[in-house]
DNA sequence: CTATTAGCCTACTGTGTCAATAGGTAAATA
DNA sequence: TATTTACCTATTGACACAGTAGGCTAATAG
């Protein structure tokens, strides 16, 4: 299930491919604009800048920018930085310690196939597409 | 992220496929079997006995056996079963209030035919492909 | 009929993430 | 220099997951 934080932040960055200007926009604006709690907002625009999918401005006529075209941005690379994990079963995470059955296991496959489908499917979706 | 309760419940089904007999396979049995704690797999068989995948026989020379061939049950219908929710944002699930944006939404399309690829994709895979 | 076996039911615990709130600091610009 | 804005840390309540624990009920073998 995508949780409100990676819905969040694709409508974050459609607010400011939206606005299609060179200017910074205030967090406060695209928070009101979206209905969105600014301070929680603020903990996702975060993992956005980290990501460097968006830049923040300091100071008085500050505010966010793309760091993109929006035909450049996927929506699963979006999704990559907020979401906790995009895999359908934990033995595929990341890190993950090797599940004793993974030989004989008659589903693993099911389960990649599965997460390639997803990966595929958003992937392929830019915000561009969405506009 | 599938749960381990969907995933124990395909295996239990599996398991019972595998075997291929008409005698009931006791629970502790199949527990064993799928280095599984017994305890917790009877509140995921109870599932699966509500939802008729599966009957239950009680009583000596009980246990447990399905109720259908392997190639008549899609992994889909076991996973709706014991997942919480598979769709993947909450404005779509079944019951879920209407979101005050759905007009304007530009990423609603989006979440619905991820939905749909999901339930394609588990609803075209049978016990009998697994096993 | 009785003991055994196995299914069935209720309650509880610990962990982790989600969703959101609150308050404060640092830095850049007009 | 004052203001605006980004940025950081901590905390809260709710909920599902994963699993444990103990006892009850019902059916069957002997």
């Amino acid at each position: 299930m995508i949780s409100t934080k990676g819905r969040y932040a694709i409508r974050l960055i459609l607010d400011l491919a939206e606005q299609n200007t060179d200017a910074p926009i205030p967090l406060e604006t695209i928070a009101a604009r979206q209905d969105i709690s600014k301070k929680y907002l603020e903990s996702i625009v975060k993992l956005l800048v980290t990501g460097k999918l968006v830049k923040g401005i300091g100071g008085k006529g500050g505010g966010y920018l793309l760091t993109r075209k929006p035909q450049d941005y996927s929506v699963l690379e979006i999704l990559q930085l907020t979401e906790e994990s995009l895999t359908s079963v934990a033995c595929l995470e990341e890190g993950a310690e090797l599940c004793p059955h993974r030989e004989k296991c008659r589903t693993l496959s099911m389960w990649k196939g599965y997460d390639d489908l997803t990966r595929d499917y958003f992937g392929k979706i830019t915000i561009q597409d969405l506009l």
